[in-house]
This record gives C-alpha cells, sequence and structure tokens, in this order.
DNA sequence: CGGACAAGCTGA
DNA sequence: CAGCTTGTCCGG
C-alpha cells in the first residue's frame, strides 16, 4: 500500500504524519494534494508534502479520509518548506497561500498556444531588459524612476520567453490594471490560480502570487521589488520578492527586480541590469527642497513658499504629507514645564477629545498637568490634525484629512495626511513634506530607504519631470544635504545606496549579517538557548545576530521553541 | 488546533 | 468528594 506523508493545517503543529492511500484516491494523491485526515480523534486539514515514503516500523498508519482538492505543484511545496525555514515561520501558513482559497477540483482547459502576440517594438526599456536576462545566475536589478511606466519591461520579459512568466506587484489594484492591460495586448494572464496552474502562460499577482501554482517558471518579473507590501504582514513574514528570486535559482529562471530604490540588501544580491541612464532620471520628481535650518521654530510648521503654493489652483490635489496622527502630539505644562506622559508606562501622552491617552498602553486620563494640576498645556509637537486646521487658516479654503485606510478621500483641492495619503491618491499636482526629518531621522536601519521610498511615491503621484504635466515634490528640512535628498534630486538611489552600504559594512549591520527578532514572554530563555550573538531590545525583546541566514535560518530551526509563545521575526524592518 | 486527562479549587 | 475550571500533552 502507498503511504503518503501530511502536513496538518494546524498552526501549533509542524511535525508531519503517515497515511496509507487507499486504492480509490490513488490516481488522486499527489505531492501538494490537499486532503482530510483523522488525526488524534478528529478530521484535519492538511497537504500531502511527500510520497512513498518509508514509514516508522510498528506504526498502525490510517488511511487518507479524503481528497479536498487539488493544491501547489511539487516544486511549490519545496519552495513553501524554504521559505518556512528562511523565515522561520510554520509551512503551513505558506502552504494556504500557496493554495487556491476556495478548493479546486479540476482545472479549466489551458487556452490555445495561437499565435504570439504581435512582436511590435517595445519601448526603450523593453529589448534592454529582455537582453539581459539571458544570464539567470543572480537576480537582474533595474532601476527605474519612480513615474515611468513599466509596461514595456513586462512585455519585453514575456516575449523574450517560452515558459510561463511570473509577474509581482505590491498592490492588488495594480495587479488588475496590469493584467488588463496585458490582455489587451494579446497576452493570455491567468485571471485565477485554475488558470495559472492550468498551464496560462502570464501571471500577474501580489504577495502571494509568490507561489503561484506554476511546474517551472520561464522568468519572473518583481515591479517595485523594495515595497514593503510584499512582505507578509502575519508570521511567517516573508519576503515575496526575495521569494520569487529564490523560485527563479531554482528553477534556473532569470529574474528581474525592478526598482526605483531598492533596498541595500538587494543591491547586493543583484547584478545591475543596464538601462538609458537619463530614463531613470527623467522618472523622478523635481523636487524642491525647503531649507528649514533657519526658520523660527514659533513661525509655525509652514515654510512661506509653502503657503503661496498652496494657495495656488493646480488640476490635481495639492497633497500635504505629516506622519503624526491625531491633534497634539507631544505636550508640556504651560507653568511648570512638566512633560505629559503616562503614569503607567512613562510614554508620551497625545490629546484624545478632550481627554489624554498614552498611544503606547491606552491609558487615559483628563487634560491636566500631573505634576502641578495646571489645566493649560503647551504643544511641543502637534498631529496632522492640527496641521489640517492650521493650513486651513493660512491657505482660507477648505483642508480634507487623509490619516489611514478608513473613510473616502475629501473632494478638496488641497489634502493634508499621513503616509497613507500617498497610497490613498492616485494623481497630484504638489506632494509635500512637512517635515521630512521625521522620516529621515527615525530610529529605525531602514530609515533611510524608507525616506527615499517615500519620496519615489511621492513622485509617481506628481509625475517624473521628464513628463510636460509633472507637478513638484516638497521637502521641508533641516537636512538639506542628506544623501537621501541628494539622491532624489539627482534621480539616482545609488547616491544614498552606495554610502549607506559602506555605513552597514563597517558596523556589520544587514545585508552583511543576518538579524532576527524575538518577542513574547518565551523570548529571553529562546534566545539564550540559540547561543547566538545578541542584545536586548526590551524586557521581551531580543535581537540575535549571525554571519548569515544559513547559519542564522539552521538555528531557528535545530532549537526547539519553549513552551511560552515567542513570535520570530527574521529580518526585522522595525529595529 | 482541540480532545483527553490530570491536577487544582470550591462548596456542602 | 463530586463537579467544575485550568493546565499540559500529543496526534500516524
Amino acid at each position: 500500500m502507498r503511504v503518503v506523508r501530511v502536513l496538518p493545517d494546524l498552526a501549533a503543529v509542524a511535525r508531519r504524519f503517515d497515511y496509507t492511500v487507499p486504492p480509490e484516491l490513488e490516481d488522486q494523491v499527489a505531492v501538494g494534494t490537499r486532503v482530510r485526515v483523522s488525526l488524534h480523534g478528529r478530521r484535519v486539514a492538511g497537504w500531502v508534502v511527500a510520497e512513498d515514503v518509508e514509514p516508522e516500523p510498528g506504526l498502525e498508519l490510517k488511511p487518507l479520509a479524503k481528497v479536498s482538492g487539488l493544491g501547489p505543484p511539487p516544486p511549490v511545496v519545496a519552495l513553501a518548506e524554504w521559505t518556512a525555514w528562511r523565515w522561520a515561520g510554520p509551512p503551513s501558513a505558506l502552504l494556504t497561500a500557496a493554495s487556491p482559497v476556495r478548493m479546486v477540483r479540476d482545472l479549466p482547459r489551458p487556452p490555445s498556444p495561437g499565435p504570439s502576440p504581435p512582436a511590435r517594438a517595445g519601448g526603450p526599456l523593453g529589448p534592454t531588459a529582455a537582453g539581459s536576462l539571458d544570464t539567470a545566475v543572480r537576480p537582474g536589478l533595474l532601476g527605474v524612476g519612480p513615474a515611468t511606466d513599466l509596461i514595456d519591461v513586462v512585455v519585453g520579459v514575456c516575449r523574450s520567453t517560452a515558459g510561463p512568466v511570473l509577474v509581482l506587484v505590491p498592490a492588488l489594484g495594480w495587479a488588475e490594471r496590469l493584467r488588463a492591460r496585458l490582455t489587451r495586448r494579446g497576452f493570455a494572464v491567468a485571471g485565477s490560480w485554475a488558470e495559472a496552474a492550468a498551464g496560462w502562460p502570464v501571471v500577474v499577482g501580489a504577495r502571494s502570487a509568490a507561489f503561484a501554482p506554476l511546474g517551472r517558471l520561464g522568468a519572473a518579473v518583481v515591479l517595485d521589488a523594495h515595497d514593503e507590501a510584499y512582505r507578509e504582514e502575519r508570521s511567517p513574514q516573508f519576503d515575496a520578492a526575495a521569494v520569487v528570486a529564490e523560485r527563479c535559482r531554482r528553477d534556473d529562471a532569470p529574474c528581474l527586480l525592478v526598482s526605483p530604490t531598492p533596498s541595500v540588501a538587494q543591491l547586493v544580491a543583484c547584478r545591475p541590469v543596464e538601462a538609458p541612464r537619463d530614463l531613470e532620471r527623467g522618472g523622478w520628481p523635481a523636487l524642491h527642497v525647503v531649507d528649514r535650518r533657519h526658520a523660527d521654530p514659533r513661525s509655525g510648521l509652514y515654510a512661506e513658499e509653502l503657503v503661496r503654493a498652496a494657495r495656488a489652483r493646480y488640476p490635481h490635489p495639492f497633497v500635504v504629507v505629516y506622519n503624526r496622527r491625531g491633534r497634539g502630539r507631544l505636550f508640556a505644562c504651560a507653568r511648570c514645564g512638566e512633560l505629559a506622559r503616562c503614569e503607567r508606562c512613562g510614554h508620551s501622552v497625545a490629546e484624545s477629545g478632550e481627554r489624554l491617552a498614552c498611544g503606547t498602553c491606552g491609558t487615559e486620563r483628563p487634560r491636566v498637568c500631573a505634576a502641578c494640576g495646571h489645566g493649560r498645556l503647551k504643544v511641543l509637537r502637534y498631529g496632522v490634525s492640527r496641521v489640517r486646521e492650521e493650513l486651513e487658516a493660512l491657505v482660507g479654503a477648505a483642508v480634507g484629512e487623509v490619516s489611514g485606510p478608513e473613510r473616502p478621500v475629501p473632494d478638496t483641492p488641497v489634502v493634508v495626511g499621513t503616509e497613507a495619503v500617498l497610497h490613498r491618491l492616485r494623481r497630484a499636482s504638489v506632494v509635500a513634506f512637512l517635515d521630512f526629518d521625521l522620516h529621515l531621522l527615525a530610529p529605525r536601519l531602514a530609515a533611510g530607504e524608507q525616506a527615499l521610498g517615500l519620496l519615489a511615491r511621492a513622485g509617481r503621484l506628481v509625475g517624473g519631470r521628464a513628463s510636460p504635466d509633472a507637478g513638484v515634490v516638497y521637502v521641508q528640512t533641516r537636512l538639506p544635504d542628506h544623501d537621501v535628498l541628494a539622491a532624489a534630486t539627482a534621480g539616482d538611489p545609488t547616491r544614498f545606496l552606495g554610502p549607506e552600504l559602506e555605513v552597514r559594512r563597517e558596523l556589520g549591520l544587514p545585508p552583511f549579517q543576518a538579524l532576527a527578532e524575538l518577542s513574547g514572554p518565551g523570548a529571553a530563555g529562546y534566545a539564550a538557548a540559540l547561543g547566538l550573538e545578541g542584545s536586548a531590545l526590551a524586557a521581551d525583546r531580543f535581537l540575535v545576530r549571525a554571519a548569515d541566514h544559513q547559519v542564522l535560518c539552521d538555528r531557528l530551526a535545530a532549537v526547539e521553541r519553549p513552551r511560552e509563545r515567542v513570535r520570530v521575526l527574521v529580518d526585522p524592518i522595525g529595529v
């Protein structure tokens, strides 16, 4: 009797169990197949992860209870197992991402190959990108301006490849638009898991499409490869761009990462792909740096030229970005000067209606000084709501606010928001960062990369400087000579990435070392058990490091987790 | 995850 | 000490 190994779809069970295959299910069972099995007296879902295995002798095996549907093909099962190792998480979460949402029992008939799409001359990027795909080895990295249209890059890769092409974009909306554009150009683009599995030649999707059911890739393209949307937010927090790169390596298929602002890790892991320099430059926005070094802090948050600019009329919204939510964000007593802090955890408290609330632990208290009881507090730092009110007074017209994914985007000519506003709007005439130093100086390893990413995103809204109807990006800062601003001004991210890379090398930071963050009640014990070099970030937050991912991830896989809860985050972005 | 079983707590 | 809650173990 044939025996298969099954991974149950239970969050806390990483073990695999062996089952016999009943004769009537024989021809429906392969690696990847979704099955139901009885485990510990109940029926649970799972995946076949190995076949023709040698079961432990003396074990009474139960038969598979049922075949529920098709699952990821064997190479994708292997990729999911690699991803589980690389980001130290349960493989079941990844096999879920690799499986259709609703059960699929059989596949549609694949589209007839037909005449290949007309071989039009691609755009200037098309042939360049496609030509560079010949040598797989390492992923290629194509630098483009943020406002550059990438359809020709994608078309170029699709045309140059016989096998299936996997195209990843950061957001589902983008995937839909790209699918429609490629379809109009004559490509058969899969619109579902079943179509991808059935052999449609092009698959376009977001993060989870890294695990699309394709047996062997012809090529892959990842657009905006730096985008944080490629990081899964649930555990394991894999990076879909890196998963695609690994997938291509396994399939010996060319992989092209495309980004205006690649991460330093990508810069190191990839080989550069030649593209016309002016195309990269021209896709960056016109940047106007407003030097605030000599601005009087009492004169308000807005430089005069910014207010003047906001009073003008534009075809698209005038967007002001200020990355602090709420109204007042930091207060001090007007009488004794004591900072308003949370009595319980000591963090600063912000305005919440008529009261003060701690952003960290949620504790509320009345709006009076805790030290002397005085009722008047002065604002040391504003939140976006206050900034909106101030601008409304200065401009003399209604100003809308966007500070999260809730509520529709207001229909006012001027909009103030946290960086969420850059995700909510498709077009803008002006994007103004009120306090860019907030981003440049954020206490995070990736602060610079993220700040440059924001300028790129703003550039996408206003358009590249080469385009006739492009707008402009204003940056208010006290660090006008920062490498990030130099890079955006030059339209050349390496101006920032080069020096940044040297600093990382010198300090032994990623990508020259691999990090993992451990948190939760079991973190201390687990950190000690790992025996890796590390440091404590807080009471139950630890950082461990190793020379590379091989060492780090092998260790994380080898040492058993303690009974208490531990969250493991490989390549943390928040530190 | 969730059922089984053991150990701990409560109340008459 | 029955009856219930809480904790720990473990699965083919």
